[in-house]
DNA sequence: AGCACGCCGACT
DNA sequence: GTCGGCGTGCTC
């Protein structure tokens, strides 16, 4: 008799065993039908054996063997067993996550081919067309040969548009068929000369055999872009794949169209959340069997399973959205690490502004740091300036002095950029006569006014109610909004300049398909004078007439309990100062704040993110915190604040454990959300081992813990947010 | 997570 | 008299 151990998409923590009849065979890697608590569920293959602990009468068969050839190798198997464990999250859940969703509900592997199109001859002979979408779809097949409609719909280009040329018979569109890209010289469009620096970065990361993690700590503009073209150039004329991972917003066609360019030959798949679940198949069995180059792809494509892979790159690898934040809580950045020392190609991580657990792991020597100084257009640096808020008389937020910088740059005929990171009228509407509060009553949170629409919105549930014409409470009409949004930042600016265009860019007002796209084009074209936004405005968009950024709150990142908030401003200040004054001249960046003797932001200021990170990195030292010390996070919730309490509590050992220290149970920086209580345990150790096999230890007390289903528990290693 | 089994309140 | 509330216990 032989039996299969499978991992099934349950939050349970083990595998289990069912009975293989005479004559079925199977492989690890295989999908299989099983009956399981009444219930018919795909479950994956993970070991194949001839006995099984399970006593004979409790196995049951399998129903029914989906794959006759694995959907996951051994290898990436090995991969997700060690995702599972270093997160401290079920195999079968690990597994499942990781899988795309076709595979996930037990479809076929090839059921899907993905349309692709390509010119006619009389395509190839560029006619002038009336439709100006058109002749675009027509300029950019004559750039990219044959490309599928995912990538075409990625450009933003529509299904209308595609079936459009195709009745003037300028393209055809057929199934493709995958076979392996012929390894022969590819294409490579003109590359521009690389400076010392950047030649050098190169020449080191491609002489470089097997597994190393480069850092390239590169300022904005220096051409970190370019090494990685040259560098993927090496890897693609071998033969080999390489995964470039991007943060969530940073996946514009203006990357996508930059690679496209350089490689014009070369498959470039693109992997992101607005895939359908065929396409994401269809890049997924591409990166599978080789049939792509290069995927350029958010946080989950660390996933795919590469037949061949040469090289990892993970662009502004600082971003927050490399880290899941339910679920399955993995970093992509982090797994990036493992995944390229597994498979021992080398790895690179660019950004600006390194995170500070990166930065020390390359002054530990762990990581390889290269250095790129030099702006590759040459380009004076930044100006920054301290508004000290103190006793100011603000109007909306902004003081005299930062409304005068507005005006002068007005005048000169320059774009102006203003920051804040909340969107909506004000935080919340307040009682004149009895101090009530607008608040949700399903969160401990106040609801944010929106006046375009009438409406208070909960930024944490997303329930929405009209605004009160009297307070609930008193009966009063004099309710007033307090603290300030985005929304009510382009109303007063609107009102102060009322013949200047201004453009508010934020979740609100990019609701809508396109409406980014449009508004960011509208500001090239220099149609808006002043832009204002959350920091969606600040990420990987060029805007050359841009020459005043104004930063409205910068306190908030000063004095806050989570602390890494001073790092993630220093990174956002010096991301914001990047879109300043990029046309040549420099750029002014001015900071409103009430300490601006603070010794970090002087740091900043003065001698830029490298000084400052280096700075807050022995103050993390100093308090023993993170990457001095590791951290994991018992996160619970329930709809009974006591058991939940209780439960945590239950957890906190009699005696300490050596190398461990605990902290909580504590309420969550929300405490309640959408009617559930959240609290959480602080683990902190100074060994990774030790809060490893503590983690494991504390994985199994929790198992058996008699409270353990009446609240949904969660362990987040490394957690990079409080909350 | 689901789903069944099980023991107490308002309905045809 | 039963339909159904969700507490608790298990899933190879």
């Amino acid at each position: 008799m032989s039996f299969v151990e499978v991992a099934i998409k349950v939050p349970l923590p083990r595998t289990f065993d069912y009975k293989l009849d005479d004559g079925q065979s199977v492989s690890v890697g295989s999908r299989v039908e099983v009956s399981f608590a009444n219930r018919r569920l795909v479950a994956m293959v993970v070991a194949l054996k001839s006995d099984s602990q399970v006593p004979e009468n409790k196995i049951k068969p399998i129903t029914h063997i989906i794959d006759n050839e694995p959907v996951l190798s051994a290898q990436h198997i090995a991969f997700l067993r060690f995702t599972a464990q270093y997160y401290c999250h079920p195999l079968g859940e690990t597994l499942f996550t990781a899988l795309p969703g076709a595979l996930r509900s037990g479809e076929h592997p090839d059921k899907t081919t993905v349309a692709t199109v390509t010119l006619t001859d009389a395509g190839l002979n560029a006619p002038k067309l009336r439709s100006k979408k058109q002749q675009a779809l027509l300029a950019q097949l004559h750039a990219s040969g044959a490309s599928s409609i995912t990538e075409l719909k990625a450009l933003g280009f529509t299904k209308q548009q595609i079936d459009g040329l195709q009745e003037k018979a300028l393209i055809k569109q057929y199934l493709a068929h995958d076979t392996q890209w012929a390894l022969s010289p590819r294409a490579i469009s003109s590359k521009p000369r690389l400076n010392e620096e950047q030649a050098a970065a190169c020449s080191v990361i491609n002489q470089h055999q097997g597994y190393q993690t480069f850092l390239l700590e590169g300022i904005t503009g220096s051409g970190k872009t370019e090494v990685y073209l040259q560098c993927l150039e090496d890897i693609i004329n071998s033969g080999q794949q390489a995964l470039i991972l991007v943060p969530e917003i940073g996946l514009t066609p203006q990357t996508v169209n930059r690679f496209r360019r350089r490689f014009p030959d070369t498959p470039i798949d693109l992997w992101h959340s607005n895939l359908t679940d065929n396409e994401r198949l269809h890049v997924w069995r591409r990166s599978e069997q080789g049939s792509c180059a290069l995927v350029i792809g958010t946080r989950s494509s660390i996933f795919l399973p590469f037949k061949n892979l040469g090289m990892v790159i993970v662009d502004e690898e600082h971003d927050s959205s490399f880290k899941q934040q339910d679920g399955l809580r993995y970093h992509a950045r982090d797994l990036a690490v493992y995944r390229c020392a597994r498979a021992n190609i080398p790895l690179i991580l660019g950004t600006a502004t390194p995170a500070l657990e990166t930065l020390h792991k390359a002054i530990d020597k762990k990581f390889q740091l290269l250095t790129l100084s030099k702006r590759a257009q040459t380009k004076a640096d930044n100006q920054f300036l301290l508004v000290d808020m103190k006793g100011q008389a603000e109007q909306s937020g902004f003081a005299p002095a930062t409304l005068k910088h507005i005006e002068h740059t007005l005048a000169r005929g320059k774009q102006v950029m203003v920051f804040l990171n909340r969107r909506g009228y004000a935080p919340t509407l307040l009682c004149h006569e009895c101090g009530w509060l607008s608040e949700c009553s399903h969160c401990s949170a106040s609801t944010t006014f929106h006046k375009a629409m009438a409406r208070l919105v909960c930024h944490h549930c997303a329930q929405q109610s009209y605004v009160p014409a009297q307070c609930p409470d008193c009966g009063s009409t004099q309710i007033m909004p307090v603290g300030l949004g985005t929304e009510q930042l382009e109303d007063f600016l609107q009102q102060h300049y009322p013949d200047t265009p201004i453009s508010r860019i934020d979740r609100d007002s990019t609701r809508k398909k396109g409406a980014l796209e449009s508004a960011l084009a509208d500001i090239n074209a220099g149609g808006k004078r002043i832009l204002v936004g959350t920091q969606m405005l600040a990420k990987g968009h060029h805007f050359a007439d841009v020459s005043l950024v104004i930063m409205l709150d910068v306190d908030g990142g000063l004095y806050s309990s989570d602390f890494r908030a001073t790092e993630h401003m220093a990174q956002l200040i010096t991301q914001v100062a990047g879109r300043a004054g990029r046309s040549g001249e420099p750029g002014t960046v001015l900071l409103q704040t009430h300490f601006p003797e603070h010794p970090l932001l002087q740091d900043l200021v003065n001698n830029g993110y490298q000084d400052f990170a280096r700075y807050a990195l022995q103050e993390r030292q100093e308090a023993a915190l993170p990457p001095y010390t590791h951290l994991a996070l018992v996160r619970v919730e329930g709809t009974n604040s006591k058991i939940v309490i209780d439960f945590l509590a239950d957890l906190v050992p009699v005696n300490p454990y050596s190398g461990i220290q605990l902290l909580g149970p504590v309420p969550a920086p929300m405490e309640r959300v959408a009617g559930k209580y959240r609290y959480q345990l602080h683990i902190q150790a100074s060994e990774r081992p030790t809060l490893h096999s503590y983690l494991a230890q504390l994985m199994n007390y929790i198992n058996e813990h008699k409270l353990a289903n009446r609240i949904r528990w969660s362990i987040d290693v490394d957690p990079t947010d409080t909350y």
